[in-house]
DNA sequence: TTATTAAATGAACGTTGTTCAATTAAGGGT
DNA sequence: ACCCTTAATTGAACAACGTTCATTTAATAA
């Protein structure tokens, strides 16, 4: 039933997606567009469309694997982290390393500002909520004085700090230098936070 | 010895900042364009580049402004705070009702991400230590038990978390509605920190 | 061999930032 | 009153952008 195709669909989406990552990585967003997408696998923009409904259809995909493996890290370091206060520092630092080894995938997640008219779906929002749930859970063992409630809302006020630092400090806007720094800064503002929420 | 001219060199920089400025208000970054502000104040584009370097610059000048007025808002709270932990907190509230009440000009501040070139010039990054200076200054009374350095430190990774949470909350990316949600986990994030930051 | 049909193309449209030769008009000199 | 100088302003031109879609290509079924 197939006619003239050397690659499937699927196969197309894999290569643009590969291919756009790269460009991501190396050039920055800015680098990106429809035409060198489509030059780099040997097809014309044309295509392009036929497989993503526009660039930023495109953009969410990356952005839905960038996720995926920022979450897989955080997983990981949470295997054997010690105890809860532990755990949540490495959490910090996994994020911010990640963010650091690859700042120009880790900018498109975090400041692609999507078109007002298209939706965001909600398995990539959910992408998103996962991270929050990953903080809550290591924060829980914490927590026997709040409820439920008050976790969420700690773990949002906690990680959105965590990335303030680290959206600050890449863009140059914290007068500090070099990963370490700013690993110093969230790791300060996981400790006061967790001591105080942990004060009865 | 001035030939042709409707508007001074400093009229027209005045003007073309100001018609930006609807047009980003009203329409958010993408909206804005050259043609469009020089349309708006009845010039063509060329003239648009004999006072502006380029579109950068233009920006540049824009957030210099919202800087300027969020230094003043910010300011204007320590006025007459009450204790140190009080004046905080109002910091806090400042800063998320400008960004609230002006996503768009706020927005831009911190999201439009310079060509890489193009150097930030010192009287701007200025702007923005200004307002870290601010926290910093907020924060000495509380901090009898830290040095110099450590204060510096406090105030970079508590502002830098304040941001974070703005930021998440403004792109969505926090699950909560409305301004009073995000109040309230700034609110958590600057009690809780404070907590830990003064305890002995 | 031909007809069918999906795959792929690439020209076209409207927009963008930026440049700069050409044009315009105001003032001083005669 | 005239021209000439000179600064102010123009707008056509360029390359690149996202997006569309009539047209072409080629693989299969008949």
């Amino acid at each position: 039933m197939a006619r003239r195709s050397d690659h499937s669909r699927e196969e197309l989406r894999e290569m643009a997606l590969a291919a756009a990552e790269k460009i991501v990585v190396e050039q920055g967003y800015d680098g990106l567009s429809a035409r060198k997408v489509a030059t780099a696998i040997g097809y014309t923009v044309g295509t392009l469309y036929l497989v993503f409904e526009n660039l930023d259809d495109l953009i969410l995909h990356i952005n839905a694997r960038t996720l995926d493996r920022l979450h897989a890290s955080m997983i990981e370091s949470q295997a054997q982290c010690g105890d809860a206060s532990n755990c949540l520092l490495q959490l910090g630092q996994v994020y911010i390393d990640f963010a650091d080894e690859d700042p120009h995938r880790w900018a498109m997640v975090f400041e692609h500002r999507f078109s007002e008219d298209q939706v965001v779906p909600a398995w990539y929002q959910e992408k998103i909520a996962r991270m929050f749930a990953l903080v809550e859970e290591a924060l829980e063992p914490l927590a026997e004085q709040h409820t439920r409630a008050e976790v969420t809302q700690a773990s949002r006020a906690l990680w959105g700090g965590v990335h303030g630092i680290c959206i600050l400090a890449l863009a140059g806007n914290l007068g500090v230098a070099g990963v370490d720094s700013v690993q110093d800064l969230t790791q300060t503002l996981i400790t006061n936070y967790l001591r105080g929420f942990t004060a009865h």
